[in-house]
DNA sequence: CTTTCGATGATCT
DNA sequence: GATCATCGAAAGG
């Protein structure tokens, strides 16, 4: 699938379409990051989102205006960082699961320990680390500091599976990732 | 390469 | 008490 360009990131839209066309974005938390190579689409009405159940104090961003970030602790170890998008209220949002790291390389290594740069942002919390995200982040706008997203500078191949680490909904083909990528979280199939 | 398993804590039932 | 949008180490092919 061929992804064309859009200018600048519409927020607006839906988690499918946005989680499409971040592939290839440029994604930087103050001056550290990298390229967007995968990401997840959580629908309204998705049993595997976190706002299926309704507002709660943890998803409460994503019920916020779109354009925000949706920041959660995963397994009580790591930090996950979403994109809010759609209507207010429907509780929509795109996961960021793989960087290619271009930014701020030797940040990145000492938050994460001496790794492989294959490594380092390969992965929803190993990206949260690296970019050093943490619960202060949650429900900050994505057009302010500390945050800069580029949208991809031409038009992308995007590969299309379906979601990783989830019990329900499991066939939804909601994951995308940049065709050809060694940062991918896992290869798609 | 693959599979398995423990860590670790907030959230929900 | 169970689940969880994960990771890394360990063990086996």
């Amino acid at each position: 699938m061929t992804v064309a360009l859009s200018h600048p990131i519409d927020f607006g839209t839906t988690a499918i379409e946005l989680a499409k066309t971040l592939i290839g974005a440029m994604l930087l938390v103050d001056g550290v990051g990298g390229r967007i190579v995968e990401t997840e689409a959580y629908d309204a009405d998705d049993p595997a989102s976190h706002s299926y159940k309704g507002a709660s104090t943890r998803n409460a961003a994503m019920f916020g205006p779109a354009g925000h970030a949706y920041i959660y602790r995963s397994y009580g170890i790591h930090w996950c960082l979403n994109f809010v998008c759609g209507e207010v209220g429907h509780g929509t949002a795109v996961l960021i699961r793989a960087l290619e790291p271009t930014h701020g390389l030797q940040l990145m290594r000492e938050r994460r320990g001496l790794c492989d740069e294959r490594l380092l942002c390969s992965g929803p919390g190993r990206l949260g680390q690296a970019l050093g995200i943490d619960g202060s982040r949650n429900g900050l706008p994505l057009d302010k500091a500390p945050f800069k997203i580029h949208p991809a500078p031409a038009t992308v191949d995007v590969l299309v599976g379906v979601r990783i680490g989830i019990s329900k909904a499991r066939d939804m083909p909601w994951r995308f990732g940049l065709s050809g990528s060694r940062f991918l979280s896992r290869p798609f199939a």
